[in-house]
DNA sequence: CTCCGAAGTTGGAATTATTCTAAAGTAGAA
DNA sequence: TTCTACTTTAGAATAATTCCAACTTCGGAG
């Protein structure tokens, strides 16, 4: 009755969708894809490898950064997480949220976020409707600079656009 | 009467743009940057800075490196042409064609065509509107099937939509 | 026309994200 | 339990990008 503890089954269902895609695919659930499963399913921040591996490092110290890699190439292989590519700082960053959105990365503080916005959905269908493809997903990723860094640019206007930083 | 040698005026019209976003920033037209306008201005191939030294090279046999990934820096904070990101080969791609435009990817055969197409254009003025983000740049990338893998997928049911490539 | 300071270029070193590799560990079927 | 293929791991290797300090070039002031 007691037996109750920290049950290992996924409550949440994005969680749940990236563990079932390892299954389909004839793959082993390890502890380690599942804490990066787990990980990336918590956060809306978008992480990178490496951000992955320091958050789970302290729950899981043996864990390698080669196994995180091995494990996001593996995701992005199956079409369970998208890689957004580059934001300007060098590294490359996941979103386990697959559902047609649009990313807008800052060039300057290299932080991703999300934004809602209608439009896609129009876009989807156009696009769908002109080019005769099947559509199963998209990234859709915005590059520029975030509000406080356009006003952290305008204070040091000598360093114009063009600066070699 | 003979003089008129190869004229050194761009005739190109995107080259043009890129020119005379330089000089509206107040920097120098270089020989180095303008030959790399016109080599993003004359190509369509999305190239990385490697390759755009690889094309000039010849040319201009004191080119540095640095000096290309200075120049599309340059270019990218003046929002004269794209960073399309990362594209899985690990380097970052360069578009001057700034127009709005989204790559369909056929997750089957893997080729990517362009499509245009007006939504887009709503959609980077909504995205711009929207989040207050001064936009740099955009990869807007659709995954799914072409026409030919769709019907070559009925066919043979069992093929799988994630591809290991 | 000449000189000066700022802007730009250069090559090589430094940095760092990602991939590779070989050895050791593990899940799960028989 | 045993076997085998799949995984993980640490560290070395790779390669794109940035940094740096010296040198060159441009354009305006005198």
């Amino acid at each position: 009755m007691k037996g109750r503890v920290a049950s290992p089954t996924p409550q949440n269902p994005l969680e749940a969708r990236l563990l079932q895609a390892l299954r389909d695919a004839g793959l082993r659930l390890t502890v380690q894809r599942r804490a990066i499963c787990r990980y990336l399913a918590s956060t809306k921040s978008h992480p990178t490898a490496q951000q992955i591996y320091n958050a789970l490092k302290d729950e899981f110290p043996s864990l390698s950064l080669a196994t995180v890699y091995n494990t996001l190439d593996t995701l992005v292989r199956l079409g369970a997480i998208h890689a957004l590519g580059n934001t300007g700082d060098g590294a490359i960053h996941y979103d386990a949220d697959i559902e047609p959105h649009v990313n807008l990365a800052c060039l300057q503080c290299h932080r991703v976020v999300d934004l809602p916005c209608e439009a896609v959905a129009e876009l989807d269908r156009k696009v769908a409707a002109e080019s005769g493809y099947r559509i199963l997903g998209a990234r859709l990723v915005y590059y520029g600079l975030c509000p406080e860094c356009q006003r952290a640019a305008q204070q040091t206007p000598s360093v114009s656009v063009a600066a070699h930083h």
